[in-house]
DNA sequence: CGTCACCTTGACGAGTCTCAAGTTGTGTGG
DNA sequence: CCACACAACTTGAGACTCGTCAAGGTGACG
C-alpha cells in the first residue's frame, strides 16, 4: 500500500463525516507511516507521545515491568486508534502481532491541528473513552477475578471485537500467543493453558490449531466471566 | 455553595482559556449539581453516561463484580473530571469518600454542545488521555506486581496527586479506608495492613492516625514500586 | 471517657507460579 | 507431498504469595 492509500484509510475510518481541506492537508503533512513485520516495535525510543492508526494488521501495547515481567495493556486491530505514551512510570512498547500498516502522528501536532476540527476531536475523544472503558474492565479482571473468569472474560470480549458467527457459534482467530494472552490477563502461559483445557472439557469452547477458537455457549461464558446478566 | 458558584468552579478549572457565551449558557442549561454525603452514590441507576466534575470533596469509582467483590477503578479529587458509564460488563458506582460538591452533565448533551468549542473538547480529551494513562498503570500494577510493589506504587502516585512537601518529606492525607485501598489494588485489607507495616519497619513511611502518611524516602519507594529509574 | 468501627497481627489454606517433562502444531527443506 | 526440527502448547508436581478466618489493638467519634 502506498502512503496516500493509507492516509485515505485513516481518513475514512476516523473521519467518516469528512473534514475541511486545510485541516486534512495539515494532518497529512505531519502524518508518517510505516509497515511493521511481526514482532517489530516501531516506536521504541521515539521520545514523544504518538497517536497511531492501525491501517492493517494487529498490535499489542506492552508495559515493561522488569526483565521477564511484562503486562499487555491492550490489543489493537485494523481500524483502531492507539495512544502510545513516550514515558510514564513504566516503558511502553507498541508491538506488531503480525505484519502491519501503521499511520502515526506526534500527539502534540495532531491535537494542535485537530483544534480546527471539533468533529475530529470528538471522534478521537469517543474512541479514547472506549479505550478507557476497556482499560477499566481490564482492571476489574486483573484485580478481582480468578484465572477462569479472566479467560472467559477475555474470550467473550475478543469475540465481540473480532469474532464472527458460524453455525450458531461464534468463531474467532486469536493471533496472539498464549504468552501474550497470559501477559494480558496477568497469568502465566501454564495457567492460561490449563484454563483453556477446563473450558474445552466443559464444552464451552472448541479449538483447532493454535489460534482458531469456537465459542459454543456465550451465555455460559458470560456467566463464568462474572459479567452482569443482561436483561432480555 | 450555590449552583452558579459551582458552575464557575467548573468553568475556571476546565476552561481556563474561556469559551464563547452561547456555549457556556448551553452547557449551564444541561448542567446539574448535587452535594453528596460521605458514602453516597448519587448516580446509581441513572441510566445514561455522565460526565462529572468534582467541585469539592473526593470520590471513588467502583465496579461491582459479585457480592463482596469490588474493584475501585479510580479515585478522584477536587478539580477532577470523571466519566461515569451507565453500564458495561459490570455495574459502576461513583461513591463519595467525603462530603462532595458535584457538577454533572449527561455525556451525550455535553459532547453535543462541546462540538461548538474545540478548545473545550481538547481539554476533555487531554484529561481523558491522562485517565487512560493512569488506568493503564493500574493494569500493570494489578497484573504484574506483588503486594509490596502495589502499595509503594499507590503511595507515590497518590503523593504526586494530593501530597505536599514538609521537612524534606512528602505528606499526604489518604481519606479512603484500608478497604478502599485494598479494593483499588486488588488486595485484602489484611494484606494492605501487613505491607504498610513492612514499609514502616523499613523506615520508608511514617503514619499518624489512620489517614496521615509521611513518605520519607521517595526514591526507595519508587524502586520498591518497580518504577522506571528516572535519569538525572 | 466509653464505644465501636477500623486497623493490625497471627496461623493456616487455596490458587496460582515455578520448574520440569512430554506433546502438538507449523513451517521448512528435501 | 512428506519428513524433520523447532517453537509453542499442554500437563503434572511441588513451592510460595496472598486470602481466609480469628483474635486482639487503636483511633475517631459522641
Amino acid at each position: 500500500m502506498t502512503f496516500p492509500d493509507l492516509f485515505d484509510e485513516f481518513r475514512t475510518a476516523v473521519l467518516p463525516g469528512g473534514a475541511s481541506d486545510p485541516t486534512l492537508s495539515n494532518l497529512e503533512s505531519v502524518a508518517r507511516y510505516t509497515s511493521a513485520r511481526e514482532g517489530d516495535a516501531p516506536f521504541n525510543g521515539i521520545g514523544v507521545d504518538q497517536i497511531v492508526f492501525i491501517a492493517g494488521g494487529s498490535t499489542k501495547l506492552v508495559a515493561h515491568v522488569s526483565q521477564g515481567r511484562e503486562q499487555v495493556v491492550a490489543f489493537h486491530f485494523r481500524g483502531d486508534l492507539v495512544s502510545v505514551p513516550a514515558s510514564a512510570a513504566h516503558a511502553y512498547t507498541l508491538c506488531a502481532l503480525e505484519d502491519c500498516e501503521l499511520v502515526f502522528f506526534p500527539a502534540d501536532d495532531f491535537l494542535q491541528i485537530a483544534q480546527q476540527e471539533p468533529h475530529l476531536v470528538i471522534t478521537i475523544l469517543e474512541r479514547t473513552l472506549r479505550s478507557l472503558a476497556r482499560s477499566r474492565e481490564k482492571s476489574v479482571a486483573l484485580g478481582r477475578k480468578t484465572a477462569e473468569e479472566r479467560l472467559a472474560s477475555f474470550l467473550v470480549t475478543m469475540a465481540e471485537r473480532i469474532g464472527w458467527s458460524r453455525d450458531g457459534a461464534v468463531e474467532l482467530d486469536l493471533i496472539m500467543s498464549r504468552r501474550d494472552i497470559g501477559d494480558s490477563l496477568g497469568l502465566t502461559i501454564e495457567t492460561v493453558s490449563r484454563q483453556l483445557s477446563e473450558l474445552r472439557n466443559a464444552c464451552l469452547i472448541e479449538t483447532s490449531g493454535r489460534s482458531r477458537f469456537r465459542l459454543l455457549d456465550l451465555p455460559s461464558l458470560h456467566r463464568r466471566a462474572g459479567h452482569l446478566e443482561l436483561a432480555g
